[in-house]
DNA sequence: ACCTGAACACCGTTCAAGT
DNA sequence: ACCTGAACACCGTTCAAGT
């Protein structure tokens, strides 16, 4: 849909409609000339607004950064607390895969994450632990956090597995265990996955 | 340093300076121009012996999985031997960060992680867990291990923060506790914090 | 202040032609 | 069976020129 021609392009419009190829089709698909067609203008206006693809890029991650912010615990322990921090933000970083990665890639996943480090540190401490073993408990949260995350990107993205996943496991190769070779047979319920590892590490971090 | 041209280019050569580029400079290096240029050859003769640029990568991506595979787990009990797989893994995956990074965005993380899968499988037995119970503790170690590994690198990746890492954290900030500001201020002691992760997870879905 | 087209140096890929 | 150069359709970017 290109843009009206009534008012002069401006540099919001260059960046919302940036923002727009990349939230749908990821950051390969925003290219100079489709974007010029999509706005209506020549290419070379855009050079004019935003200075270059890559500071372009660099813009779109910065509005990212700014809208991850509000983070609520909610929960009656800090264990429980913890834990719905953890789920909320697995749901923020899945709303927008595409604008996540380009955040991830260009390093700015510590500064994005800083406002809900604030509410972990805050939990962290009222379940009694202290200085940098108190530390040690927050980070190893939030790489599981941003870790899982990847992990379950990961693998929603990927095409067909060679071997499909059924053939990869049965029963002999899983010492005789049926029921276990058919759960690692199914994909992972990761809902569930998420909330029993998320639980299981921070009650053994919080040693509760 | 240009090939001998002694003998014919084979698929073999044009796979191993493939790798080598993108062992030492990540994809975005390997240009068939430039492959083309390390080789002597011209451009189109790489065509003739692997096709194009996707199945180029496609095959180093395959024998990246098939060479990631010989697991020894060490340890008295079973939770030992989980941790020792898990280290062994994280270890062998930083060694190859760029071909790994590939096997993930074609979604072969699955394939290639299977040998490793079975080691746990059989320890998680060794345990006592069974059935789906058992498929979760395996399934969340995975996802922990890849996703620890994930972060870790895209933070050594970064470029330098926006604000200063230790710009982030003062005493106020957290809580009063200088020492865990200190802690969150400096970068984080990645072995240290895997193992110190790794434990907490592992003996809490194992239940010791 | 904003927009334009032409031109440049790069890509991956195809193809007809050589040996 | 293997290799070649020419050509095509794409890139991002620069620049002098327009209004």
């Amino acid at each position: 849909m290109p843009r009206s021609q009534r008012t002069a392009l401006t540099r919001e419009d260059v960046l919302d409609a940036a923002a727009n190829l990349v939230a749908q089709h990821g950051p390969e698909a925003l290219t100079m000339r489709k974007l010029a067609a999509e706005l209506g203008t020549a290419v070379t206006s855009i050079y004019w607004h935003v200075g270059n693809r890559e500071t372009l890029l660099e813009e779109l991650v910065t509005r990212t950064v700014r809208e991850m912010g509000a983070i609520t615990p909610s929960g009656r322990t800090p264990a429980q607390r913890v834990v719905s921090i953890a789920r909320a933000q697995r749901r923020m970083l899945r709303e927008r895969p595409h604008l996540i990665a380009m955040v991830h890639e260009r390093g700015l996943t510590e500064l994005m994450f800083l406002p809900a480090q604030q509410a972990l540190v805050h939990e962290v401490h009222a379940a009694g632990l202290r200085g940098a073993r108190a530390a040690e408990a927050v980070r190893a949260i939030e790489f599981h956090v941003i870790g899982f995350v990847l992990v379950e990107r990961n693998r929603e993205r990927s095409p067909v597995q060679h071997p499909a996943e059924g053939d990869l496991w049965t029963a002999q190769r899983a010492d005789q265990d049926p029921a276990l070779a058919r759960a690692l047979a199914a994909p992972p319920n990761s809902e569930r996955l998420y909330l029993t590892a998320t639980r299981a590490l921070v009650n053994a971090l919080l040693g509760q």
